[in-house]
DNA sequence: CTGTTAGCGCCTTCAA
DNA sequence: TTGAAGGCGCTAACAG
């Protein structure tokens, strides 16, 4: 037996397929209330469900938006894919979710699988390898990229939500500062894309606004294996990085880590290079992804409010106001266990 | 400017649609290698990419299967998804994920709308919480459990893929008996479902085979926060255990914990006790999360074959052998840094 | 308020 | 080897 068709429930209703039609999609001032009652029953009686497909081939879109990102087993990525769920379900539109394992052909490719579904518009959450290409799709498309802020007007046709960088590093040195460190890092992978770079500049900004020492550790990311899939990489890195911070000539005493997987990492690196934390060492990380909290002490961080910045990304499709724009969210200082006063 | 159609590859290549047809669709004996250049040559040209819906609509199926899952938000989710993303890659079917947050409501829902893409089959990695329903939709379509092992024949069209949960729970067993361990406990909520009744009973047998002492320590949930999202209850379950493990009368020197979620709950709570693991105390997950290995110290767990697993989801839908099974896979011991000699 | 009708883009015979 | 034609299930005029 296969699905059953509106042509079924009209028959079994007794009316016709453009009243169930109507029915389905909202339109009861044009139908009696009996009417709406008789087919109400026929569809529960035949369980009933319209065909996706030929819903979406007569009315030209899906109830649909894609979701890229790098890799939905990078629990950040999967956090986000969560939050992009929740925030469409509230307009009854469902999310299609590809990783592209950083691999920009496959990113193209996914891309153009993605418009062939014709969603609705596409959130990437993966970094913008290909701009030209993101651009192109733009056209067809909303297109609002995580975690990405414009240069220019290049890409005038992209929409950007993300938290605000600069201010993140800031409020780490500020709340270092507050408690008495005087000599901080910045640990990071070369800070090559413009939110590291705007990370690395908010904390030098934050640095020289305290008059205190601190400088950038920059962790050569050929150092670690490369693991496309649940991107470990930067926790590798960190814990491959204490050393190198401890030997720092200034002396630092707290570090700032590029995010909470590189924080963690730093942290494991610390304790087996004998290192207190918070006792002899302060460490800050950036994103609360889940396991910031399950770390041992729980991980201080720079919140990224995700069901936030997830809400405005599918607003952003899902009730365009026209022109593209960049949504800038605060982050939020989360203390918890591994920042304290030097030496405390 | 809309996208380009069939015709329109017709136009430019100079045949007519039923030729593009069968190129697309690989039917390659059906034309002149000539004619085969210039449709490529023309595809290329316009960036044709097929219609979905029409496809769709016309086959009667779509290259895609459905994935239910409690959250993606759940590390361990997130890579299941992954994991079965790249499964199906190779069928060159997509992936479409829904999240259920275990309520059983919007499971029902889920599936429904799942049907009405017409996928191939359903994979659920979201507990059984409606059997009945699972049943009636394998009449439509192969279904495929996660993590469910069926009690009898009852559920004569599903299809299941587990570890071995009772050699899972031995082989934690014996490995810290062989390091000299004599009292050990399972850290469990309480084991209503099969699987982590099939544990219970592994370690019971291999408790008993190994002459010593042991038992189960449970856990109410709920003492924890329930949290329908990233399912961090286990997590905090775990921590509030280790109080409860390290008054039990037959004074443990090791637990085994149900999955590594709540491992890693235990090993914080017990670092607050001033318990040190491994010195004091052996501790053994079950997964391998991500996490597992960026504890501290790294967590020894049982490991889930998890890509090998969604290899088998994914075959047992899009290239069936017609009848339901039920596959079950070895765990694989990972000795880390949480398990030493008591008193080592 | 309800019924009729003409496609949406593609695939698949069938005939040429 | 290619072209013509019908229809997949639904929607949205438009006519009654």
């Amino acid at each position: 037996m296969s699905e059953p068709k509106i042509q079924d429930v009209a028959r079994l209703a007794g009316v016709s397929p453009s009243s169930i039609s109507n029915f389905l999609n909202n339109r009861m001032e044009q139908m009696r209330p009996a009417t709406q009652l008789k087919i109400q029953q026929a569809i529960q009686e035949l369980g009933y469900r319209p065909n996706n497909a030929a819903r979406q081939l007569k009315t030209g879109v899906a109830s649909m938006v894609g979701l890229l990102v790098p890799s939905l087993a990078n629990q950040y990525f999967g956090a986000l894919a969560c939050a992009v769920e929740i925030a469409a379900a509230k307009y009854h539109c469902h999310v299609m979710t590809f990783s592209t394992f950083r691999d920009p052909a496959r990113e193209r490719e996914v891309m153009a699988d993605l418009m062939a579904y014709n969603v609705q518009g596409i959130i990437t959450g993966s970094a913008l390898n290909d701009t030209e290409n993101l651009e192109a799709l733009a056209v067809r498309c909303p297109v609002v990229a995580f975690d990405v802020t414009r240069s220019n007007e290049e890409h005038a046709r992209i929409s950007t939500i993300s938290i605000d960088n600069a201010t993140a590093t800031s409020m780490a040195v500020e709340h270092l500062v507050h408690l008495g460190h005087r000599s901080i890092v910045l640990v990071t992978p070369p800070p090559l894309t413009l939110n590291r770079q705007a990370r690395a500049n908010g904390f030098s900004k934050a640095i020289a606004n305290a008059g205190i020492t601190g400088d950038l550790v920059i962790i050569d990311p050929t150092d670690a294996p490369i693991d496309p899939h649940g991107d470990t990489q930067l926790f590798a890195l960190g814990r491959s990085a204490a050393a190198k911070i401890m030997a720092a000539p200034f002396r630092p005493t707290a570090a700032i880590a590029i995010n909470d997987m590189m924080a963690i990492g730093v942290g494991v690196g610390m304790k087996h290079l004998g290192v207190q934390i918070p006792k002899d060492f302060s460490l800050i990380g950036i994103d609360d992804i889940f396991f910031a909290a399950a770390h041992d002490p729980p991980l201080t961080t720079l919140r990224q409010p995700i069901q936030a910045m997830a809400n405005a990304a599918v607003t952003r499709i899902l009730a365009p106001t026209g022109i593209p724009g960049d949504e800038v969210f605060a982050p939020e200082l989360i203390v918890r266990g591994t920042t304290a006063a030097p030496g405390k």
